[in-house]
DNA sequence: GTCTATAGATTGATAGAC
DNA sequence: GTCTATCAATCTATAGAC
């Protein structure tokens, strides 16, 4: 029961790994070594490496939801107070703000940025069940908030674009501080706030551009 | 040297089995089996696990990329010709249409749409070497094309907004056609010429939106 | 080209001493 | 709670018969 340290090393250095290679290329061995701690220890303090890895999406990534649930119903709540709805601006700065800034920038928290865009993706079992479980209530309150917000679009239109919201900041998480897409041209790391408002207007704009404009092919 | 019908097989299989359960999950065995021939078949005709991963996408990858390429030279060289740059939409339009508009519509090519859109993102070293390969020369042609037909975006804009729509576009990729994500209300599957027209519209929008309109936090 | 058989390494998990 | 030692399964890759 106690605090113990050696269940808080294992949940940094897989984080960490899970991150950087991902799950299935992760072996307990590797995070036991970067953990430094005795292999038999995951199997005492988790049960099984599916189990750590479900643990290290409720250590953070319930919490952020949590805090991004909140603001939405903060968001809903005043705009009633005016008798509005929100402005699609607001929601989406509540689903993407606290994505990308954890509000300290301890290192674990930076892997664990670039592991959740990756699992946003990743369509390993395991990996998908746990994150789609700590998703779904989020992703049903946005769509409900934003077809409120855009009144003018079909259900739709409103679901793939929402979509194409969630895989823009995966993408975002992904390569944002990682090491890994150093070698993209990411030399001009923009700082966190600017990345934000940078998003979101991309985010608001394409979210309320008027459907129907086609155009000929090629 | 012959044609190899073995061969054909297990690029098929491999590339269903990779698109659904990712690289490393996906073992030698489970491929030798879905593709009904012999163990020793796949370091026979292609070396090891990691050269067919990167025969596959040489296989696609490569020809789509060259089509968007190809449509690239054509913008350029017709917008030229009116003394003009090309558009937004233009430009977004040849890099998106062909990654979700395969000619046909065969089962392999709708895998390797899922496949793609997982590559994005999943950062397991062997498939990033590879992916990145082949998509470098093409990113280096979209940010040079987006910055003339946005001169007054800075370069950073640029390339961040690109990112974005290369999310967009990868989450599209994996969740369109996919049987896994059917447990998300994707109940209301679009035809490919609606979808496309969305996404692009949704990029253009975003794309094109003035920089600098931020907004209070919360 | 296809097959069987197996080498050689690595995996997740656990039994049992301390 | 931590450790060593090890099991049983699985992996990629290859040698060699046909």
């Amino acid at each position: 029961m106690g605090h113990s340290d050696t269940k808080q090393q294992i949940l940094n250095a897989a984080e960490s790994l899970f991150a950087r290679e991902g799950y299935q290329a992760t072996s307990m061995r590797a995070i036991t070594e970067s953990a430094r701690v005795n292999l038999a220890a995951v199997n005492y303090h988790f049960g099984s490496k599916e189990a750590l890895f479900e643990a290290i999406f409720e250590r953070r990534l319930r919490p952020l939801n949590e805090v991004r649930q909140k603001r939405l119903k903060e968001i809903r709540d005043e705009a009633r107070r005016h008798g509005l709805t929100p402005a699609t601006r607001e929601i989406l700065r509540a689903f993407i703000e606290p994505a990308l800034r954890f509000k300290e920038s301890r290192k674990g928290e930076v892997d664990f940025t670039i592991l959740i865009g990756r699992s946003f993706i990743d369509s390993d079992d395991t990996a998908q069940k746990i994150f789609f479980r700590l998703m779904k209530p989020l992703s049903r309150v946005m769509l409900e908030m934003l077809s409120e917000a855009l009144p003018e679009l079909p259900r739709e239109a409103i679901f793939w674009r929402y979509q194409f919201v969630v895989g823009a900041l995966a993408r975002t998480m992904r390569i944002y501080k990682n090491p890994k897409f150093e070698s993209m041209k990411v030399n001009h790391e923009p700082d966190v706030d600017s990345l934000i408002d940078s998003l979101i207007s991309f985010a608001v704009a394409g979210m309320e551009t008027p459907i129907g404009q086609k155009q000929s092919a090629v």
